[in-house]
RNA sequence: GCCGGGGUGGCGGAAUAGGUAGACGCGCUGGAUUCAGGAUCCAGUGGAGAUACCUCCGUGCGGGUUCAAGUCCCGCCCCCGGCACCA
């Protein structure tokens, strides 16, 4: 028998399709579309589970659409711009572009050894300036627009990048890349007015909730976080100016008891002054930096400085007095707020520790609340009381009307506010694309023009051992002329966040080559990505901007479209069990003995079997990809991974598991090759079945169940883990009826090959090196990646006969085969007088029968 | 605290429309083959009791609706993820 030589199958498969170039894709208008996209990746090295993961099943889907008729656009590039390639110069002395383009090169290739279906013309790295000049051309564009523009903010600073982050790369206090605790600096940079699209990015999420996963959405409202409320002006005599505050409880407007400013806020500084605070103020505002992680994640305590100013409240004409606080943030809202203690926590405390009075404005129905004995903010709706002729109002009534009166006096006005902040896009590093701006002594700002496009990122240097970057240093690069006034001005030295090459690289898949941005009858055709699968990691940063770069492209003129991506699936992480030596810390499987004993020299304590973790290297407990490629074949590590979870749960990675798939590979090409030469000549068609013999009848309705359940899991519902387990189910019974099978009857050969046909045509898209192969074995000599998926036929679908259920109350009593053409009364009756079901019935009343068609009988007695 | 998602055999997971819970795979048990191991093949495999038929229990817990609930409703517990002084 002839071994399953898998890597010289699939080597031999990957040659072909790359010689008869099958998976390029060419616009065209007279064919349907489908653009599948998976996330690229960055070039770290090698590629991991993960990517795998990710990468199978968005081949997977393609391979689907294809044999379904679809033109589709499958495409694969590098997001190549990043720290890491800047660490790696640093601790290897390799320059950051060859590091880059080294890894590229290794990475395409372990992607070709796993046999999916890129159209590798469309391959992308976002570290050419070929692609990066486009950039460079948007933000200028925006620029023009009012839509880029530069201020000094306090900015998230991680020590250890020496860069710059935006908020979104802050998780939990700590730079999203390395962890090294952030701080915050006071910094010139760019900023994108994400916040202009505020409303657009929340309101399309209506429609994309119909497509998208529901925490990505849930995720990106909270991201959003709007706000509606009022700001409301109260008057501070001291300096004769308005103060601004922002609430979204107007209702307790009458229950405002003092007023907190953010210290930032240039308001307090004025205040401070006048009453000669400057100097406590000051120790005020450095004490609230260095604090600020604590009060970020709500651990300070509050804290305040009295300003010994008051604020006259808007209606009552009370003076309220005026604090600096601690939680008061300067980039929401106004920067400052009235203070409620009754009915709001943080104010509460704050009243507690500095005993401002606690005023009650709103009762909840049948309890009377007293300022004396409150032990929290009551923060819930209720009766508003006195607040002047508001009073006896339900709150919810009272925000509205109050905002109202506000509005009519002059003193306040609706606001909508949004925790969304606009996008901070400087970075002070050297692997990335520059920003295209000029500084000139002359003429201010200017952009770069637009034929000096790309800004080119210069390749001859010398990374530094601090890790800084070196643009700043290189004065070929940064002197430069102005390109309004021909005089000397200096480049900017920053270059972007790099998730600014990722929001826009699905457009330039449609064509890379083009000399302008977009070619419009490419992108107008391909756009938008129709299936987009990767981590739920990007569920905010990367989605988020690539659909505000939609936006803003399509206002550019760009883009027809709103939104980039359909349909979304974030699949979920490849995690394995870990072991922890309670001597060494993590360790490998290989260090752990049968028994479950450290296997490092001379330790032998027992090993902590660990929960099922995120593959890390750390951790130890990663696969590689290329060792299991090796052992099992690439078919085999794709049909694991897309049958052991569904693709949006995490997958536990298991030795055994693949041994599982392994082996039905070797079953299904054992069991095609054993027929191969008996079938090679044999063609059926559909008609010549209705004479076929009546036991193999199940088989072949089988058959078609089995491809229309593999058709909508595999193209309609993306549950591939279902799909493969139907036909594996399938195989297991085709492999029963062989023992019925008389290979000198032709109907039965005919069946055979039908049989296996369709099953090679099914796995195909899991597996498609084989199934090549054993499409060439079955006499073909088309590729199978390019044939039509199998049909099913309808007639063969259904049964004349099925398995009816007896229940007696409710409890499962007996099964009957019986024809479906009959009634319920001669069921009934028929039933009834079955042994299995008679001693239920003996000596009962039968008060009703459930008949469900198809389905079961149920006697209630 | 708020907002999502989830809890099904020894394990990963099926059950798409309220209708046989446990498909498919792993593991395990027994058998065949083999000098032996591996590989392969066959049979069994939710639990308890009877081991012939069969009976009872069973989808996190407690109630409810229904002829019928993993699925719907109410209350609770636990796990995972996100957000969290955003006024």
């Amino acid at each position: 028998m002839k071994k399953y030589d898998f890597s010289t199958i699939e080597k031999k498969w990957q040659e072909l399709w790359e010689k008869h170039q099958v998976f390029e894709a060419k616009t065209d208008p007279s064919k349907p579309k489908y653009y599948v996209l998976e996330m690229f990746p960055y070039p770290s090295g090698r590629i991991h589970m993960g990517h795998v993961r990710n990468y199978t099943l968005g081949d997977i889907l393609a391979r689907v659409k294809r044999m379904k008729g679809y033109n589709v656009l499958h495409p694969m590039g590098w997001d190549a711009f990043g720290l890491p390639a800047e660490n790696a110069a640093l601790k290897h002395g390799v320059h950051p572009a060859k590091w880059t383009y080294d890894n590229i090169a290794y990475m395409k290739n372990q992607l070709k050894k796993l046999g999916f279906s890129y159209d590798w013309r469309r391959e992308l790295a976002t570290c050419d300036p070929g692609y990066y000049k486009f950039e460079q051309r948007f933000f200028i564009e925006m620029y023009e627009k009012g839509l880029a523009y530069r201020k000094t903010s306090l900015v998230n600073w991680c020590s250890s990048c020496h860069t710059v982050l935006a908020n979104e790369q802050v998780e939990d206090g700590g730079c999203w890349r390395c962890g090294t605790e952030v701080t915050y600096k006071e910094m010139e940079g760019w900023f994108l007015r994400i916040t202009a699209y505020a409303e657009e990015l929340l309101k399309e999420l209506d429609e994309l909730e119909k497509y998208w996963p529901e925490r990505v959405i849930v995720m990106q409202r909270n991201w959003i976080g709007k706000s509606e409320g009022a700001e409301i002006k109260f008057f501070l005599p001291e300096i004769g100016e308005d103060l601004i505050v922002y609430t979204t409880r107007p209702d307790t407007l009458y229950g405002a008891t003092f007023i907190s400013l953010s210290s930032e806020h240039p308001l307090a500084q004025r205040l401070a002054e006048k009453k000669g605070l400057s100097q406590a103020l000051a120790e005020f505002i450095d004490k609230v930096r260095k604090e600020r992680r604590e009060i970020e994640t709500g651990m300070a305590e509050k804290e305040g400085l009295f300003l010994e100013s008051y604020a006259i409240h808007p209606l009552t004409g009370e003076k309220l007095p005026v604090y600096v606080a601690n939680f008061v943030l300067m980039e929401y809202g106004t920067g400052a707020i009235m203070c409620v203690p009754a009915h709001d926590q943080r104010d509460f405390e704050f009243a507690k520790k500095y005993n401002l009075p606690i005023k009650i404005v709103i009762q909840p129905e049948g309890i009377n609340l007293n300022p004396e004995d409150l032990e929290e903010a009551y923060e819930k709706p209720g009766i508003m009381v006195n607040s002047g002729p508001f009073t006896g109002l339900p709150s919810i009534e009272g925000k509205s009307k109050i905002t109202a009166y506000l509005e009519e006096k002059g003193v306040g006005r609706k606001k909508i506010t949004y925790r969304l902040r606009d996008w901070g896009v400087s970075r002070q590093r050297y692997w990335g694309c520059p920003i295209p701006m000029v500084y000139c002594d002359k003429c201010g700002i200017v952009p770069e023009k637009l034929e000096n496009l790309p800004v080119v990122l210069p390749t001859d240097v010398q990374i530094d051992f601090t890790g800084r970057s070196p643009l700043p240093l290189l004065s070929d690069f940064v002197n430069t002329t102005c390109p309004k006034c021909g005089g000397p001005a200096k480049r900017e030295t920053d270059t972007f966040d790099t998730f600014m090459e990722s929001s826009w690289y699905f457009a330039r898949f449609a064509c890379p080559d083009y000399p302008e941005p977009f070619n419009p009858e490419d992108i107008h055709y391909w756009l938008p990505v129709d299936q987009y699968i990767g981590g739920i990691e990007h569920a905010i940063l990367h989605l988020l901007y690539a659909r505000f770069f939609t936006k803003v492209l399509r206002d550019l003129g760009y883009f027809k479209i709103n939104e980039p991506f359909k349909n979304l699936l974030t699949q979920g992480m490849v995690i394995k069990e870990t072991y922890k030596c309670p001597v060494h810390g993590w360790v490998y499987p290989e260090e752990v003995s049968p028994e479950g004993r450290c296997l490092k020299t001379g330790c032998g304590q027992e090993i902590i079997v660990g929960k099922f973790e995120k593959m890390s290297k750390s951790k130890c407990n990663v696969v590689d990809p290329d060792v299991m490629i090796k052992k099992y074949g690439a078919d085999t590590v794709r049909l694991f991974i897309s049958f052991a979870a569904p693709p949006e749960k995490d997958l536990e990675w298991s030795d055994h598991g693949i041994e599982g798939a392994y082996r039905f590979l070797k079953r299904l090409y054992h069991l095609v090759l054993e027929y191969t030469e008996a079938l090679k000549e044999i063609e059926y068609s559909s008609e010549e079945f209705k004479n076929l013999d009546p036991k193999l009848v199940p088989l072949r309705k089988k058959l078609h169940k089995t491809v229309k359940k593999v058709s909508e899991d595999f193209e309609k519902r993306l549950r591939f883990n279902t799909g493969i387990a139907a036909i594996m189910e399938f195989l297991n019974l085709f492999q029963d009826y062989l023992k019925e099978i008389d290979l000198n009857d032709m109907m039965h050969k005919k069946l055979i090959k039908e049989c296996l046909k369709k099953v090679v045509l099914l796995i195909s898209p899991v597996c498609p090196h084989l199934a090549e192969e054993l499409w060439q074995e079955l006499g073909k000599k088309t590729f199978i990646s390019c044939e039509r998926f199998p049909d099913y036929e309808e007639a063969w679908l259904v049964d004349e006969t099925y398995m009816l259920v007896v229940q007696v109350n409710g409890k499962v009593r007996d099964q009957v085969e019986v024809s479906v053409e009959a009634t319920p009364e001669e069921l009934e009756a028929m039933i009834k007088e079955r042994q299995k079901v008679k001693k239920y019935l003996e000596g009962k009343q039968i008060k009703n029968v459930v008949f469900v068609p198809k389905k079961l009988i149920n006697f209630v007695v």
